[in-house]
This record gives C-alpha cells, structure tokens and sequence, in this order.
DNA sequence: TGGCCAGTGCCTTCAAACAC
DNA sequence: GTGTTTGAAGGCACTGGCCA
C-alpha cells in the first residue's frame, strides 16, 4: 500500500507520524468508559440468571475477536446490587487488570466484572479502535498500577491516545484488516494444525512402533495384556522388572532456581522429563553449603522417571544421551539402569499410551492432585519386546522420523511467529497511518464489509 | 517410599481506604 | 455519599523441602 502523502508529528514515538487530516484524540473522545462490577457471592439469587458477566478469564480463553457467553452469569437483580451497568453490542470489552489488554467485541448486550471495563462507541469506529488496542497492549501495561498486580484507572483509560482518522476512513481501514488479517489468520490456523498433528503423529509413531513394530506382514498373537492389546508372534511379553538392573534416587537438597553454570552443580528439576526428550536446561543451582549432600549423579544411556507427580505427569520419563558431570537427580526422579535390552525401545515404550494407561491403573496417593508410583508396581508394568536387533531398527527408524518431525515443527514454530509479527506490523501500519487503505477495494468475489460496526460484528458472528 | 505442608505463580473476589 | 483504587485473602495446580 502507498503512504500517504502529507504527515504530522505526534508526541508519542509509538504512534510516530499520523497523516496530517487525522486528529489525535483520547479514547473518552470517541467512547464512554463503563466499568464492571460483581454481585455479592453470597446471595444465590444474584447468580445464574440469563445476564452474560464478562470476567478477563473469558477473554483470555475467547479463540477469536468477538465474545458471546460468559463462563458465569447474572440476574438484573444482581446487576442492580452491584451498580454494574449492561453495555450494547459492538462494545469493546477489554480486561483492565490482571492481565491488562485482553480485548474482545460484544457481540450483544452484556456486563463485566471490576476486571473489565467497556468501552461503548460515541463516535468512534468499534473495529478500527480494536485494531487499535489490539497493537496498544504494552503501551496499556505501562499505565497499569499496582503492587500486587497491575490495574489500569477508569481515568488512564480514558486518556489513553487514539490516532482518529475521519469516520469514514476508520471504517475502510477495519474493512482493510478483516480482509487482510483473515488471510494471515488462516495461513496460522494451518501451521497451528499442522503442528498438531505432527504431535499427534509422533505419538502414534511411537504406539505403533512398540507394539507392532515394521512390519505390517508380520503374524500376530494376543499378548494377553488389555493395554498391549496384539502384538507381532515373535515378541515377547515380559515385565519391566526384567530389563532393569539398578533404580536409584538421589536426594532433596536445598538449590537455587536457576540452570548450574561450568564449575557448579545441579539438581534435575521434575519438569526435566515432561517432553520426549530429557531437558537437561531443568535443572537448579545446589547451594554450595549442600554440595556434600548430593547423592545420584546423572549418567548416560539411563532411563530418568518421576515417582511423583499430578496423575498426568505421574510416570514420566525422559533419556540422557549423554554424562553432563555435574547434574544430579532429585528424590524424586528415579534413573534406572537397564540391562539385556535397548534402552532407548524401554524409552520409547514409557512414551506409549499402554505405558500411560496401566500408570494410571498403578499410581496412588492420599492427594488426588499428588499421585505416586511404588517401585514394585512400576517394574510390574507390562511390556512386548521384539529380538534385540528389531528394538535397534525401531529405535533407529524412531531417530529418523523425530529428526524429520522436529525439523518440520520448528519450521512450522518460525513460520506462525512470522506470520504473527506480520500481522501485527500490518495492523500496526494501518491503524497508525502508516499505509493509505482510503482506495483499497476488496477482491470481487469476496464478502463485502457493511459500514457500520454492529452490523459488522453480526457479520463475523454468521 | 509416601505423605504432609509450605511455597509459587497466576489469577479472582471482595471490602477497606481513598478521592471526588 | 458515591465511585474508584488498592491490596489482602483465597482458589487452583503444581513444585519442592522435609520427615517418619
């Protein structure tokens, strides 16, 4: 898009240059700030009515730009005990506190908590100015107050700059940016699903692979074990205690909550074995005063599991490659020697879904949030081996397919957060009056934008 | 090994303090 | 008196220190 021709200097660098036609007005200018508030917890009548009470938690959970139904609703007579106020479709609802700057469209009439304030249209166009506040957020966290957390003032709120084009020029530029950013948006939504299902698929790599293992025309029998289901008539069925020859466990020592450097020495945090790969970064600086206490040091080729955990982090593991030198293991991770078979096929297995479910059959704990496994009851797992050089193949095959898998994820990673930065510098420019949309037309064919707010949010809500 | 419990981070709720 | 701001209290889901 070409600029526009003749600018003006503004005070604020964030804002830069607005064309010289545009004012730069207070967001009190073009909307009424309205804020929320929340009915006595207490008196049951307040609560469930058919009222939708907008809280920055729906906000933050919306998947999209406009909101609808809130997680909790109220009565008009808990909306009149609290002196909330009920504002009109085509608001702007945006979260003032905790966190500041998640924004949304009402797409009708609602209210909010005291976490939220509305920002009812007066002028202003609804789907520019959230274009707008959509690229402000730093700017609206620098005005937060606050010890605890940072809330933004009805009065902050108020004064907060808005570059304002003429009405007509402010609608043309959100017709400009739904077309433009609904481009970007599915070319995301594409890399986000595609990333998804290499997840996806790296998991049912694994399951497959260590329960039927490469070939598809091998015979089959029942392993007799619900959660191994068939496997291939040459493996057998064995318990993990059969390839494990040392469980230790090191010890609870005092560290500080950052990764060791050269010369000092870490502890594993439990958050080391939440992927597939052993994250060795998670890791805590011991004390030097604690230095003799430390007892498990981490090696190489071991099987690194946590004994106790929430019930879906319970079980898991993770795999050192390599000796690090000076990391040890917590109390609560155990490493596991194995012995009389590839260890990395034992790993591969513990990520499968029969490992997960027969955990979950085993894990107890007073706490339903803490669950713990018994050493027995983790070497009774069960598990299907194939011959030596078969579980070799299969962890070799593995290696190859997570390399591919890895390298298509971090690519489809890069591309979502250029696309992301690209979309932001494209409103950014646009909002800001740094492109000249006045004669865009969008594309035959495509939808057409009506010129008013409300009948635009009515438009995405179809 | 298992469990208790304090700490942490991120939030919501609510009422006292404050400003107008 | 009313509306706004502030921060204490508490919920939730972990995380980790410690001890029987």
């Amino acid at each position: 898009m070409r600029p526009y021709t003749q600018m003006k200097d503004t005070p604020l660098a964030w804002i830069g240059d607005i064309p010289y036609h545009w004012k730069l007005s207070k967001a009190k200018r073009l909307f009424k700030i309205v804020s929320g508030s929340t009915p006595s917890s207490s008196i049951d009548n307040y609560w469930n009515g058919d009222i939708d009470w907008i809280t920055p938690a729906d906000l933050s959970q919306l998947g999209n730009d406009y909101v609808e139904f809130s997680a909790r609703r109220i009565t008009k007579s808990g909306l009149d005990s609290c002196g909330a106020e009920l504002v009109p479709r085509s608001s702007i609802i945006l979260s003032t506190r905790a966190p500041i700057g998640s924004l949304a469209i009402a797409m009708k009439s609602m209210c909010t908590n005291q976490g939220c304030k509305a920002l009812v249209p007066e002028g202003g166009h609804a789907v520019y100015a959230y274009y707008f506040l959509s690229i402000a957020t730093e700017q609206l966290n620098l005005r937060g107050r606050g010890t605890t957390f940072l809330e933004l003032s009805t009065d902050e709120l108020k004064s907060f700059p808005f570059p304002a084009p003429p009405f007509i020029e402010q609608q043309k530029i959100a017709q400009f940016l739904d077309y433009e950013t609904a481009k970007i948006d599915v070319l995301i939504d594409e890399q986000k699903r595609l990333i998804g299902l290499l997840k996806e698929k790296r998991q049912a790599v694994i399951s497959h692979a260590v329960s039927k293992g490469l070939n598809p025309d091998a015979p089959m029998k029942d392993s007799g074990v619900e959660w191994l289901g068939e496997v291939p008539e040459h493996w057998k069925v064995a318990s993990l205690k059969a390839f494990i020859r040392l469980v230790e466990s090191g010890t609870s020592v005092n560290a500080a909550d950052t990764p060791a450097s050269e010369g000092e020495l870490g502890v594993l945090k439990t958050s080391a074995v939440y992927g597939d790969e052993l994250d060795v970064n998670q890791n805590k600086t011991v004390v030097k005063e604690e230095e003799s206490r430390v007892s498990c040091q981490l090696k190489a080729n071991r099987l690194i599991v946590s004994r106790m955990n929430t019930p879906e982090l319970v079980g898991a593991t993770g795999f050192s490659l390599t000796n690090p030198g000076n990391l040890f293991l917590p109390d609560r991770l155990w490493q596991i020697t194995l012995e009389n078979v590839e260890a990395q096929f034992i790993f591969m297995f513990t990520l499968s879904k029969s490992y997960r479910s027969q955990i979950k059959l085993v894990c107890a704990g007073a706490s339903s949030s803490m669950q713990n496994i018994a050493q027995e009851d983790f070497k009774n797992v069960k598990v299907a081996v194939p011959p030596l050089i078969e579980q070799k193949a299969i962890v070799e095959e593995w290696h190859r397919f997570k390399s591919n898998s890895n390298q298509l994820t971090e690519q489809a990673e890069k591309a979502v957060e250029l696309l992301q930065e690209r979309r932001s510098a494209l409103i950014s420019a646009a909002v800001t009056g740094k492109i000249d949309v006045r004669d865009w037309q969008p594309p035959a064919g495509s939808d057409t934008v009506d010129s008013n707010a409300l009948v635009q949010t009515e438009r995405h809500y179809g």
